[in-house]
DNA sequence: GCTTTGATTGTTGCACTGCAACATGATTTT
DNA sequence: AAAATCATGTTGCAGTGCAACAATCAAAGC
């Protein structure tokens, strides 16, 4: 299985020039346009690997040059989620940069943490086989599949170890 | 996996009718109240095997009665959805009459039809061990699954198949 | 019985989510 | 350059979800 849970100390910087990197190659090679507010809303969420709401996304936006409508945000992770930059956490109403990107179709779970807020992506083959077959046999014919998980990671599990 | 999809033509009323008797003695049980207003919210979800709206509990309960406010219908929600009578569709902001008591805790997979909204309850310990694993396998302590498939179910395959 | 206590519901108000519909502006294509 | 396409701005609104307080109701103890 692979998959990133992020340590809370890593370099946020380094990682967040990458994906906006990345996202640049990747639309240039399917001749989509990265705007300036595309560009920007994928900035403020490569800045952190909580998942932020909308309006959270409009405040931080708001801090370095105009504020953007709520449709203007909307419309930009509406585009930003068909290339698969970003992933909407569905039990949050939040949004959450993607930091590796997947093979598409590939069932991706979320892990978050209720202690930091941060998520991590565990992409299975084998898990997204299981939870296709497993609906199939219903016969059911999946297209979208969402799977969150709430716990605790094991940076906060282990504080909160100590705080006994 | 046990797993039920309901098949479109089954008996409402009387699978409407167990589940509020079910209810009963499942709070009975356990010296719980379930109150008038609670009974409403549970018998306007268990009328429908699709997940419903806050807003479109409060309309059908205000069809024979006075009509609640939304918090009043939350409060009833979270009330039913602790007992675990109630669901909860996250991709949907939406709710669900559960239709058969899980064993507390289990992992249940919601099959959801983009065809006619119906949404079918799959529960699979393998399912469930296999996702805490995966959480495992990653540092975190899982605490609460949520688990989606959107896709179409059988009945609305065979009708689009006939559609061609 | 009566009162106290805790649980339930009602009222008001508000912040956030999400999008429709239309107007304007920018880019690409012909 | 004109047309077509795409992106953003503006206005407005329906739905989600809950906080804070008031009023009511039900069960437990005196």
């Amino acid at each position: 299985m692979t998959d990133v849970f992020p340590p809370p100390d890593h370099n946020h910087a380094r990682c967040a020039a990458d994906l906006i990197a990345h996202a640049e190659s990747l639309c240039a090679q399917r001749a989509q346009r990265l705007t300036p507010m595309r560009r920007k809303v994928l900035e403020v969420l490569a800045a952190s690997h909580k998942p932020l709401g909308a309006y959270e996304i409009i405040d931080s936006a708001a801090a370095s040059g105009p504020r953007p409508a709520p449709i203007t945000v909307y419309r930009a992770l509406d585009f930003l989620m068909a290339q698969g930059l970003v992933h909407r956490i569905e039990s949050r109403n939040a949004f959450l940069a993607c930091v590796h990107h997947h093979d598409n179709g590939a069932v991706v779970a979320f892990l978050i943490c209720e202690g930091c807020g941060t998520v991590g992506e565990a992409a299975g083959a084998a898990m997204g086989n299981m939870l296709a077959d497993a609906a199939r046999s219903a016969g059911f014919a999946p297209t979208l599949s969402v799977v969150e998980i709430t716990g605790l990671c094991a940076h906060c599990r282990r504080k909160r170890a100590e705080h006994t």
